[in-house]
DNA sequence: CTGAAAGCGCTTACAG
DNA sequence: CTGAAAGCGCTTACAG
């Protein structure tokens, strides 16, 4: 009467049982189980038997709370569905797996409310710990929840005032290489569309860029230099702003795929041909840029080395193995495709 | 020097430490704070300033174990970078968070033995309900694992010989909308690029393209009818194939959009051009498709009530409120942008 | 080396 | 209505 559909529902056995099972304490299996303690071959046959045959599954909410953490991180990002953080959560999840570690997805919406909510549940160490990506680094409230927390690490962009381990790619580089690769075509009329000042994300891919200009000297022109979100309707209202522009640049630099894409869009709508109209270059590529109209030349981001990296440094924190706080630099690529050539004009 | 960094790193508050500081017992205080059993309001005021002045936060790890369970479920799928799956997430987490429910992301590359592996946590009890996407649904391994779980919901595809509640999306009617759409626009020789032909998602979609060409009549040829998986490289070797013929179709209908990717690939290769030359149909509608060349049509599949519905069914399974096992089907829409043209021969 | 026992911080049946 | 106490299932310092 307490089955059901045929099998015995017998709860679940625990290490008691198992215990009782082959005549040891719960303490010696115990141990078996988590330090290795060496124990007779004939007895850890014993209890592996019996562990076999109870189908014995430890109760990781007793071991969360005995131990006082739960081996679970937590992915903090903006919109799971934004194609870049997805791959970021991929290679995350991947790694984070290869450690025996579990993760739970904290998707923001770039709210801050969200973001401090799951700031609390690091504080009530329902995770171990957080890798944190925000868009509000800006935000005191932020780096006022962060004070207390040990065990963050940031992705991608850093929280004004706070010292948190952070990995980011080298956007300053790749926004150099993307400009460098403009002026090589001959371009001699640029934009820029950027993410949002605040982020140092953006303010270095700007950089890169005023650096390329200033390195190849004189008779360059800024035609525009627009930040927003690193969204696509972003990018369509800096793409409808510079198409107005009495004289347009004849190349133009897009700090995420996803400007790229509202931009695309609204070329497209004004027949405005990318590449021989005006050339673009991408950053991210985590899009299937190759097989866009025309195929893409993007900044690379490495983001299976920065979730890798992240996991590895939350490790450490951890363990407690902390070092200073350190920022580490991932190096970008160049993917020469088709969205660039030389101005006719 | 029980400090560090000048804020007093006192242990979290617990219930107790609630308790003692506005004189009540923790039985009290825990029933306030579940139960909301009526109080005065005095006394709830006092118990809101010792959590407040405290901080406390109930730890949920101790809940989890004292409840047996952990307001928490996972979500199983087979590639989060994959943007299908991506979207899910999003939906999923969207829907979950609102009813107070964790995520933790489960992808599985669509090993089985991940799979398995993440049924044991279920078994566990470390989630409460599992979400279940998989393209291995043919295998009994997999069936075998799901006849003692409760708790779990299969999404997109069921699993043979398993009884669980389903949803997903009407593919028959997808592969019935997009073939008519086709044929309609006066195609006669059609080629199919499937899913695994082990999935009911793929068996589906086939299915209507079936009933779409009968429908029509004689006169109609199926030039092609491939299987494989939903992936660009099956969309590659399918162009290949399909490029191939000697008497190639005029129109495709691809089962997903990373099919079409791949196909778009070769076809932008052997400058194929799609529209003109060859007219196809996508499934899914996830990526910007929009935005490809040509523009793409496709199946948009209802991601976001999918997620939505998983989530509702997956509450009331926890709830015990289970009905019997359900599979819902979502209606799909047919999104016409501008990859299908008359054929011109 | 091994075990009895305390402790992790909740929830809730059981008494008062 | 309220509280003392048992129980959830682990881990591990403390004794033997």
């Amino acid at each position: 009467m307490n089955g059901k559909q045929g099998q015995p529902a017998r709860k679940n056995a625990t290490l008691k049982d198992v215990a009782e099972a082959c005549g040891l304490s719960v303490a010696t299996v115990s141990r078996y189980l988590n330090h290795s303690i060496k124990l007779p071959q004939a007895t850890t046959d014993r209890i592996d038997a019996a562990i076999a045959a109870l189908r014995y599954q430890p109760n990781p909410h007793a071991r969360s709370l005995s131990l006082g953490r739960s081996e679970t991180i937590g992915l903090v990002v903006p919109d799971i569905a934004n194609p870049y953080f997805a791959h970021l959560a991929a290679a995350v999840e991947h790694a984070a797996a290869e450690f025996g570690l579990g993760l739970v997805l904290c998707p923001t919406l770039s709210r801050t409310d969200r973001e401090l909510d799951y700031l609390g549940r690091l504080a009530r160490r329902h995770v171990d710990g957080l890798l944190f990506v925000t868009n509000n680094g800006d935000d005191p409230a932020l780096a006022r929840a962060l004070q207390g927390a040990t065990s963050v690490v940031l992705i991608d962009d850093d929280i004004d005032g706070t010292v948190a381990p952070t990995i980011m790619a080298d956007s300053e580089q790749g926004g150099y290489l993307a400009t460098r690769h403009l002026l090589d075509a001959g371009h001699r009329r640029l934009a820029y569309v950027g993410g949002p000042a605040g982020l140092s994300s953006s303010r270095n891919r700007v950089g890169g860029f005023h650096r390329a200009i200033a390195e190849a000297g004189s008779g360059i022109t800024i035609a525009a230099e627009l930040s927003g979100e690193y969204s696509a309707a972003n990018g369509r209202a800096a793409a409808e702003r510079i198409l107005a522009l009495d004289n347009r640049p004849t190349a133009v630099f897009a700090a995420s795929d996803a400007i790229v894409l509202g931009m695309l869009a609204v070329f497209k709508q004004r027949d405005v041909k990318v590449g021989t109209d005006i050339s673009v270059v991408a950053f991210d590529d985590v899009g299937p840029l190759e097989l866009f109209d025309p195929p893409l030349t993007a900044i690379r981001q490495p983001v299976a080395a920065m979730g890798r990296r992240a996991v590895e440094v939350m490790l450490a924190l951890i363990k407690g193995e902390a070092p200073e706080p350190v920022t580490e630099l991932l190096p970008v690529e160049l993917i020469i495709r088709n969205s660039v050539k030389p101005p006719h004009r």
